[in-house]
DNA sequence: ATAGGGTTAG
């Protein structure tokens, strides 16, 4: 009876040494059992997979007398967990005492390599054997790889099949809808969560500050960050990253004072949210004043994204020598990310020369980036260098380099719908492509003349017109001002930046319609928000 | 034994 006993004890601490992270200690024990069952063996496998030791777990997996689900299950862990997605499936294949884990844990090993179609191929398997793990699993691997439509297409499917969704569940979705902008369905999910008394811990409450703060509700992601009895570093970071990007730098910073005041040790991020928030808001003496203490007062070490704030909140206060100063002395090698502040910094400021040396310093950089092209050709089209123009279309053509194809999305009634540009797909496109002709007619009754300086935008189209026309986020809005009910904002977020000419057909049909527009950027700031033009 | 979050700038 002892010697039962011992055993249990002893695996229980040779599997407490393996979740801490002792391999030493738990090898031990281990070798100090006299007895080791099933469930030891299990234990030590477990814990040396976790350290990388696949060679002495599969030793120890071969030597065993008897074997369960979870010895397999351990193994095919091991190999995930090494990215060793192969040999996992070896064992996924031979293991014949396969339950929900196994597949669940296949499954995910596909999703963290980005194998979305092995992955998938296995969830389509399982039938109705999917538990709510399943469903979570595959959720976020789409969520993971950007894949966000397919993920609340998921969810629809998980409703379907009538798997409870858990908070794990809402988290990846809150994700999604906030790379989609997404608010009614982020909304939706909070009503679910409030229903369902889902308990909002500090993941779930941040994905509900991020969503609200990516859709553009600053006001209710600061009640979520209020209402939390416990915060970490990431809803500070959310709220903060949340609030600058939308104007409120000021906030942002008080919000800052209060973290240190609980005694939160900012980090990284946090710097680039606060940094970011006063380049936004014009706060130039606050952020220099906070860049300067990063690594001194707050032990922060200054990383190139914190050097790019920098730049770009000196460059859109007009102070370009100075950026241009910082870009030549930081201490790491610009990349294209900064360089590409100062050139923005240059356009708000009209600064052509150095516009050239810097976005001929982003091709160098990036060769293969066909936004630098364009950016370089829309800048010698608007000063009439039309051989300039010619050559950046030359160049493009010698090296291959493609423009990326703009992506606008929008929701409607819960379901986000995509357009690509030139893509027609969409069931509804004839009538919104009539619709946009009745808008480009309205337009130039106003007196919008398109604006053929940038139609280089469209490199690789021939008719100019036409292209700029089916720009998607135009396709996006027009399909928008279609389907929604009057006096709903209609909120697209687009891949790339809004061209001038659409930017300023938008403003024109706003004050036209009274439609409020929120154009957004994928993932990034507010890009536009047209209030009634 | 399996599933969850924040990062800026063209």
């Amino acid at each position: 009876m002892g010697f039962v006993f011992d055993v249990i004890l002893q695996t229980g601490l040779l599997d407490y040494y393996g979740k801490v992270g002792d391999l030493t200690s738990a090898k031990r024990v281990f070798a100090e059992m006299p007895q080791r069952d099933v469930v030891a063996n299990n234990a030590m496998i477990s814990a040396l997979g976790k350290h990388g030791f696949v060679e002495e777990a599969h030793n120890l997996f071969d030597g065993m007398p008897e074997r369960n689900s979870c010895s397999w299950n351990s193994m095919i862990t091991c190999y995930c967990r090494l990215g060793d997605i192969d040999s996992a499936r070896l064992f996924f294949d031979r293991n014949p005492v396969k339950d929900v884990v196994s597949w669940n844990v296949m499954i995910d090993g596909y999703c963290k390599l980005g194998q979305l179609m092995n992955a998938e191929g296995l969830f389509v398997q399982m039938g109705s054997a999917k538990n709510c793990v399943t469903w979570n699993t595959m959720i976020s691997g789409y969520v993971q790889y950007r894949d966000f439509r397919r993920a609340m297409y998921a969810f629809q499917q998980m409703q379907a099949q009538r798997v409870k969704p858990t908070e794990i569940t809402m988290v990846s979705l809150l994700s999604a809808c906030a790379h989609l902008g997404a608010l009614d369905m982020g909304e939706w999910i909070h009503g679910y969560i409030r229903r369902n008394n889902f308990k909002i811990d500090v993941v779930l409450g941040n994905g509900l500050i991020d969503m609200y703060c990516k859709c553009g509700r600053v006001e209710a992601a600061l009640d979520v960050f209020h209402g939390l009895p416990v915060k970490n570093i990431f809803c500070w970071n959310s709220i903060i990253t949340g609030l600058g990007m939308h104007g409120y730098g000021k906030e942002a910073v008080d919000v800052f004072i209060s973290m240190e005041k609980e005694g939160i040790k900012p980090d990284g991020v946090t710097f680039v949210g606060l940094l970011c928030g006063c380049g936004h808001s014009g706060l130039i003496s606050i952020g220099r004043r906070y860049f300067s203490q990063m690594r001194g007062i707050y032990g922060v070490e200054p990383g190139i994204e914190h050097y790019g704030c920098m730049v770009d909140l000196l460059g859109r206060a007009g102070f370009l020598e100075e950026a241009l100063e910082l870009v030549r002395t930081m201490p790491m090698k610009p990349n294209s990310v900064v360089w590409g502040s100062l050139l923005r910094a240059c356009q708000i400021h009209k600064d052509t020369k150095l516009s050239e040396h810097v976005t001929q310093q982003l091709l160098e950089l990036d060769p293969h980036d066909g936004g630098n092209y364009v950016f370089l050709s829309n800048l010698y089209a608007s000063l009439n260098r039309w051989d300039e123009v010619d050559m950046c279309r030359k160049l493009m053509i010698e090296r291959g380099v493609r423009k990326t194809p703009g992506c606008s999305s929008i929701e409607v009634e819960n379901i986000v719908h995509e357009f690509v540009v030139g893509d027609t797909s969409h069931p509804q496109f004839p009538q919104i492509n009539a619709f946009l002709d009745r808008i480009a007619k309205e337009l130039k009754v106003h007196g919008h003349e398109p604006d053929t300086a940038s139609v280089l935008h469209d490199i690789e189209d021939e008719e100019k017109e036409s292209a700029i026309r089916y720009h998607s986020e135009r396709v996006a809005v027009a399909f928008g001002i279609m389907s929604t009910p009057p006096g709903k904002i209609i909120r697209v977020v687009k891949n790339l930046r809004t061209c001038s000419d659409c930017h300023s057909a938008m403003k024109l049909i706003s004050k036209v319609t009274n439609i409020v527009f929120a154009v957004r950027l994928a993932y990034e700031r507010l890009e536009a928000s047209l209030e009634n033009g």
